[in-house]
DNA sequence: CGGATTCTTGACAGAGCTCAATTAGTGTGG
DNA sequence: CCACACTAATTGAGCTCTGTCAAGAATCCG
């Protein structure tokens, strides 16, 4: 792990992020002062379940995994974050502890603010404050959805609903490169890697390709019958 | 359904509540000004998924349940709510639609509060907006909760789990009541009610008897351990 | 072109769901 | 207060899904 300063790229994909992007410049400004970025590799640890934190972290490039610990070891994953999301912002009001733990799951980049700062700008300044009740929200119906998906939906329904919600409006055949490794992608849905292999396989019969990390997808409304 | 004034235990109730308590007297006065009450019976629905809605609700007594519904029609509990929460918060911020439905688990008593007025006083007065992010957060944190222990545990460990959650520190022999029918207790567990039977039968040989809804524990620490 | 991941496939076992049949529990009215 | 009816809960049997372990194929990378 290396800590650097802000570089104005880095500016940028913060104040473009939907959480700064709804600010005011001077306020958004007020909680980047004093940010510090650091870099991580892949596997790295930000912080663990439990342990005091008083940063609250946005991803700049990279991807974050946040995932509990079972008593026999096995992890089971609350949320993976790409570019342009805020983490541990729950720890702020929650006696100040990680509610999970926080792992780089590809070479990563983050800026950290202090959250004793963040918090008391949430208590002077009504924007900065809305800004947190819809991240809270978004991230809420988030696990929200993932939890139904998981009492819901089997393996091959998951992997389908995850891609349809790849697929723009209208095209009835698409394709896109998944944004991580298999492996992650797996975690993210709730599924064991060879669970995730297999859903892929009894999709192709409903016309899904995969070629490495490229899906191609040959008719919409056969996945979204599945 | 019937419709009504608040009452002055209702009052109680409202300023009691985790929300409101924190909340300055007039401030949580202006919240309650203008709420409607309203009686349900056991399985009337409140509001549907996707539903347009412009209140939030606040369970003054009964209990609520909040799920999703598959394509074949299977309901999937997102939470179950007690007398003194609140639901409906999330779509005041998410496009005023429900992100679940609501049903009465049992008889039930409601207030609501017009989203809108909310929402304003959210964006004038920090206590309101305060208050809103520890909800959330609370929320949130439940909701992962639920998702770790779909992920992590086995449904005897499931229930281990929630039965622990009622056992007051120290104590390593005690009983309760269950707040709730069995067939609640499941769907909050994400388990059939086959499998909450089964679940209680496989604690039996760890200490646990169940009578009704009366649960005793013998041994507090075979429980843990499980 | 190795060499090391990462991914896929097969075989098996365990967990939990569904359906169906009892049993327990609750409430109602005679 | 009891008998009856209705709902809720338990138990059994069969089956499906997914996790685990192990081996082989594919992919990535220097």
């Amino acid at each position: 792990m290396k800590t650097l300063r802000l570089t104005s790229t880095d500016r940028s994909v913060l104040l473009d992020s939907r959480f700064f992007a709804r600010l005011p410049q001077p306020t958004a400004e007020a909680i980047l002062e004093g940010a510090i970025v650091s870099t991580h590799e892949e596997h790295d640890i930000l912080f663990r379940q439990d342990d005091p934190i008083d940063h609250v972290f946005f991803v700049l490039s990279g991807l974050v995994r946040l995932y509990r610990l079972g008593k026999d070891g096995r992890e089971a994953d609350i949320a993976v974050l790409p570019k342009g999301e805020i983490f541990g912002a729950n720890a702020m009001f929650l006696e100040h502890r990680a509610t999970a733990n926080a792992q780089a799951a590809e070479a990563l980049l983050v800026a950290r603010f202090e959250s004793r700062k963040l918090r008391q700008l949430a208590a002077e300044n009504t924007d900065v404050a809305q800004a947190l009740i819809e991240l809270l929200c978004r991230h809420g119906k988030m696990t929200e959805d993932c939890l139904a998906e998981d009492r819901l939906l089997t393996a091959p329904q998951r992997v389908a609903s995850y891609i349809l919600s790849h697929c723009p409006d209208g095209l009835s055949s698409f394709s896109f490169r998944l944004p991580f490794q298999k492996n992650v992608l797996a975690g993210k849905l709730g599924l064991a890697p060879e669970a995730l292999s297999r859903a892929f396989s009894t999709l192709r019969q409903s016309g899904v390709t995969v070629k490495g990390r490229l899906i191609e997808i040959r008719d919409r409304q056969a996945l979204e019958r599945f």
